[in-house]
Order: C-alpha cells, then structure tokens, then sequence
DNA sequence: TTGTAGGCGTTATCAG
DNA sequence: CTGATAACGCCTACAA
C-alpha cells in the first residue's frame, strides 16, 4: 500500500491535446487535423490509419506521429455513415441479479459475437419506466431489440419507432411481436406428474408478479392440477412481490398460513422456490419429508443448496441464442420462426427436494 | 397449445418496404425517400419525424405517413455526425456465469444509464484471445472501455488505439491505465486475523488463476501468513483451473491430498470457497468444525449453501458505479481518481463456514 | 504515391 | 410554415 498514492494514470493524462477552436472551446480531432498537421491529404491520412497500401512508408509513419500527437480516433458515426454492416442489437433485462438472466444474456452476447454484432446492454429492475426509456433510446441507437418486457405490447410499439422486437419467453399468441418462448404447458406436466406421482394431492404454487394477466405457468399450473383432479385452485397459488429468495421465503409464509396442509409446492422459479425450502424448514418442516418443493429454470445454484432442488431446468443459453436467431430473420426480412421452432423445452432434473 | 404454429409475427412480416434501387438490390429508407413520397424538402421530414414545431399539422401527418409507409427510421451514424454528445461504454466481463460480475456489470449500467450513456457488453470467457477481439471491436464502437482484462497493459494498449480503459480490480502500481481496485491486503489482514484469532494456524488457501503473476490475493496472504508467523508457505497454495465451483472442489480435493494437516481455507472467491466447502464434506471433513473455510466476494449464494458462507463482502454495485465515475473523469480529461478513493474495500462477513 | 471531387443521411441556419 | 444550402467526418473513385 506504501506509495499508493504516487502519480499513476500518467498515460491517461498525458493525452486529450484537443484542437483549440477560435470560440474557445475544444473538439476532438478529426482526420483534417491530422492531414493539416502531416501536411499531407485527408485521403493520405485515410490510407495510413486505416493501413491499406499505396502509401509511402515515410509518409505513412509522419501521418501516424501525427495523429497520435492530436489523439486522433476515426469517427464511429462518419465511418458507420460510409462503411454499412455494423449491426447493434438491444438487450433488455429485468434484473441482472437474478442469475437466470444473466445465462440468457451470455447466449444473446455468444451468438452476437459469432455475427459480428455488438450489443447493448439494459437493466430494467424490473420497473416499466424504465423499461420505456430503454427503448427509448434502443429505438435510436439499436437495429433490433431482445428483452422481457412487463409493458404491454401497444406501449412496446410506441416507444420503439419501427425498431424490429424479439421477446423472450412469450408463447406468440400472446404478443404480436417475434418471441422464444418457453413450453411451460410441457414443463408443468411433467414437473406436476412428478409430484402426483409421489402421492401428492395437496400441492401449493408460488407464483411470480407477472403483471396483469396470469402467466403460462399460473395457467398451465391450474390446467394440470384439473388434469389429475386435485383439489387445489387459485387459493392455493400465492404471488410473490419479488422473483427472488426473500420474495419466495415471504409468498411461502402466507401459503403455509392459508394452506397448511400443503405437501409440496411449486416455484416460479428456482429462486423462489429456495426461499421456499428455507421458510418451510424455518417453520419446522422437513423437506422434502414433510413438504417436496420443486422449481423451475434449472440454476447451478439449485445444486449448492440443500436439500438440492428439484427442478425444470431450461437451456438458458439457448434461449439467448435463439433470440439472436431471431433477431436475425426479422433482420433479413424473414419472417421469425414460430411455435416449437422457437421454444425451449424444461427438462425435468430430479434431485433432493422432491 | 392449439393454434400454436397459426399466423403470428405477421407485424414483423408487413413491413419491409425497403426502397428498390436500380441495381436490383435494396436499401432501407433515408429522409430522402420519404421527402419524395410526401411531396416534402427533407427539412420538413425533418421537422416532422423529430416533432419540432414550425410545421403545418397535415403536413406533418402526411410525412409521418410517408415514413411509416416506408419504414422510415433515422441513421443513427448520420444523426451522431450532427447531434454530439452519444456516449458509449464499452465492458468487457470475463465470465457472465460468474455471479460475481453481473452484479458489478448492473453497477456499471446503473451509473451509465444515469448519465444517460449506453454501454456495450462483452463476454470473454477469460479467452485472451477474445480480450483482445472485444477491446478491437470496442475501440472502434465506444468512447471508453472499462473491464477485466487478463493480457499485459501493452498488448491491451495496442488493441485500444486510444480509446481510454479502466481496468477494474487491479492496483494502480500494477498497471498503467486507470484502475479500480479492491483492498486485497486490507480483507487478508481482517480474514486472516479472524482465522487465526478462532485458532487455526494451518491454512491453505485456494487461488485463481491469474496468469503469470502472483495476484494481490495471493501475496496478501503470504503476507499475513508471514505476519502471524504461520508455518504457511506456497506450498499452501493451491491454484483453481476454474473459477467456479467446480474449479474450487478440484482445488481442494489436491490440497487436501498435500496438506492434509490444514485446518483452514481461505478461498479466492465464494464460488471456489464453495466447491472447497463441498469437497471437504465429501471427504468426510466437518465445516467448520474439522475446516474452517474463507470465502472472497460476498455472493448472495453464500448465505443459502449449508454451511452459511463466511466471505469477505465486496460492494460490487459500486465498484461498477466507481468504474463509471473513473470513466466520467477520463473523458473530461480529469485524470482518475487514485488510490482510497477508487477503492473498495472487503469487509468481513461471520456466518457459519468459519 | 498522392490529391481532388463527391456522397453517405441528418440537422442547423437562414432565406423565402 | 417551408425549402435551399452548408456542414458533420469519413471513404471510394478517379485523376494527377
């Protein structure tokens, strides 16, 4: 620690020798300057930066003195103008503390790199302001966009001038946009099969916010509980406030509370469902012994706790992927895939909690 | 699922109206094209597209007409040469799988977005290789970048052409850029005190792997070691192929293997801490009872796994804000903050592991 | 090897 | 209210 202090950054301050202007103010310096101060052409400092041949190598070096001396960087936006290609997608997440999103958001980054693509990054917190005002500015600076969004789909399209849309985990009859959509229907039956089969009849849901309508997983959660005829109806679902542990140890607080005979539950999510196992065990019940909990995404962390969850696991870098895919059709003027192509499939992994 | 694969998208598939060139081929619509469609000069468009006043409302309706007719949306790159003022971030993340860093990557986009920047993410997968295509692409496409980088301050500087870096997490004196740095020593001084206060004077430690030189983590525990006059030396020091879980139980199963004697680790981060933890169960070792382990980070993780994690908390949110604020200061030719104050520092967490 | 002319798509300025 | 004209910074084509 001794010294720390001492002058560093030195390479950072040496720079910023800005071109002073007669108004007193500075600019960056754009490649005039520099052909002002080699004496040369644009055209000639063009060529040197750029290294194509057809230059003098003397020349050549004076131009790069030059623009090193002035700190020259090309435009990105005069270069943009002239050289087309540069594709830069959108990616609108609601919570990147939530380790799920951050594995789709690495499949959207892995294809986008494999394209070429650059991608700008945007953490909503969950809150619909700000989800408008990411695609305010998406709208401008994106040529698609990938996300979650909570807006609805006539506010989606206001706020994003013409600008193409993939949304993640939307069965398509449910927005007029492109999506990759998740098979929740697919994944409650097994998961629900699994818990009935076990000999559970009294089964809990923690639901996630999911807005004004009730999500795929509410529904297909109701439709495979008629399925096998158990008793268990909207009282037996309770919303968390927040997708997280605590907003699953909170929503499990009331459901033991209103259904305390509860034998198993099912979480929106694997988080959720963790805060599940704590507040059960908190409250003096085994599990899975006296209650089985089972989630849903398939996090590592799933794995870490005890006892390990049981869960639906998603390939959560496919999504991503396929969202890029996607985002690639509707580019192309393709037409995006639709239904099974588009979807990822929850596979049911077995483990201590159910 | 019915009617699942029935005509969806069909908002995307509309349009695409691209103006028909000549060449056979097509581009997409310029203020141009949709001057010529509503009989308008482009100022109008103009005007119209970016609701100035000074326009007459039925031209304007027309215009807007015309655009949507034609899809019409602005050239980000011909708006950028005009207005000033875009900036962009550019980060650059090892490993998004690594809660560790969507939390300093949402610290980062929290900063940026108050300051109304956009940021442009990269996943490296602690691929030299892809470092340097990141910072390639990056010194083309942002006004800055911050990130983690594994390749030497020359090779990061010959891929920058210019642009200004902050590395997060490395000493000032260890590098030439702008940094942001966590308090190594200090954290060692509190874990270690707090190891040896319970009585252990056989501890390991778990490293990463930090390419050719030793880490700040590594040294600070030597130091320590040294400090309490421990029998510790390298030969305590194990280093991780991964930093993961994973990583951290490979680790741990060798050190046990040399040093059965060790009564406690210290892990480089709470993934590796984690996987020791696992490890050392597995091996039929108590925690803490027969180990006592350390982790570094303060992930969430840490408090659900069994033992509850004892950790060294980072306040990663704000290192990423810290990062943004270095990055504010560069590109007003500021020169970076140095030393305590782009710092943050670990504080110790007591929970069940140590 | 080097320089000149023109255009990329948009906005600002200043006439009409 | 509307329309010329001139940048913005760079690159491609062509000419010297």
């Amino acid at each position: 620690m001794a010294g720390y202090s001492s002058s560093v950054g030195a390479d950072q301050e040496r720079r910023k020798p800005r071109i002073d202007q007669s108004d007193g103010l500075s600019r960056r310096a754009t490649i005039h300057d520099v052909a002002r101060l080699a004496g040369v052409s644009r055209q000639t400092v063009s060529r040197a930066v750029n290294d194509k041949g057809e230059i003098d190598p003397a020349t050549k070096e004076r131009v790069l003195e030059a623009a090193r001396l002035l700190d020259y960087r090309p435009s990105r936006f005069a270069r943009g103008l002239v050289r087309k290609g540069t594709v830069t997608a959108g990616l609108v997440i609601p919570d990147l503390m939530n380790p799920f999103f951050p594995e789709v958001a690495a499949g959207v980054l892995e294809a986008a790199e494999q394209r070429g693509w650059q991608v700008v990054v945007c953490d909503t917190r969950s809150d619909d302001a700000r989800e408008r005002e990411a695609l305010d500015m998406l709208s401008h600076q994106a040529d698609a966009v990938v996300g979650y969004f909570k807006n609805e789909d006539d506010v989606l399209a206001r706020h994003l001038g013409g600008v193409p849309l993939v949304l993640l985990e939307r069965g398509p009859q449910q927005t007029r946009f492109a999506a990759v959509g998740i098979d929740a229907a697919g994944g409650l039956e097994r998961g629900m099969a699994h818990l009935v089969g076990a000999g559970h009849r009294r089964i809990g849901m923690l639901d996630g916010d999911r807005g004004p309508v009730r999500g795929p997983r509410h529904e297909a959660f109701l439709a495979q509980a008629r399925r096998h005829g158990l008793d268990v109806d909207e009282g037996w679902i309770v919303c968390c406030a927040e997708h997280s542990v605590v907003g699953g140890e909170a929503a499990m607080e009331r459901l033991l509370d209103v259904r305390p005979e509860v034998t198993a539950v099912f979480g929106f999510n694997d988080l959720i469902a963790v805060g599940a196992m704590r507040t059960a065990r908190r409250r003096g019940r085994e599990v899975p012994g006296d209650l089985a909990v089972l989630g849903f995404d398939g996090l590592s962390l799933g794995a870490l706790v005890e006892p390990a969850l049981t869960t639906l696991h998603l390939d959560k870098r496919r999504l991503g992927r396929l969202a890029v895919e996607q985002v690639a059709r509707l580019l192309a003027g393709e037409g995006p895939l639709v239904g099974e192509d588009a979807w990822v499939i929850p596979e049911l992994v077995v483990r201590a909690s159910a």
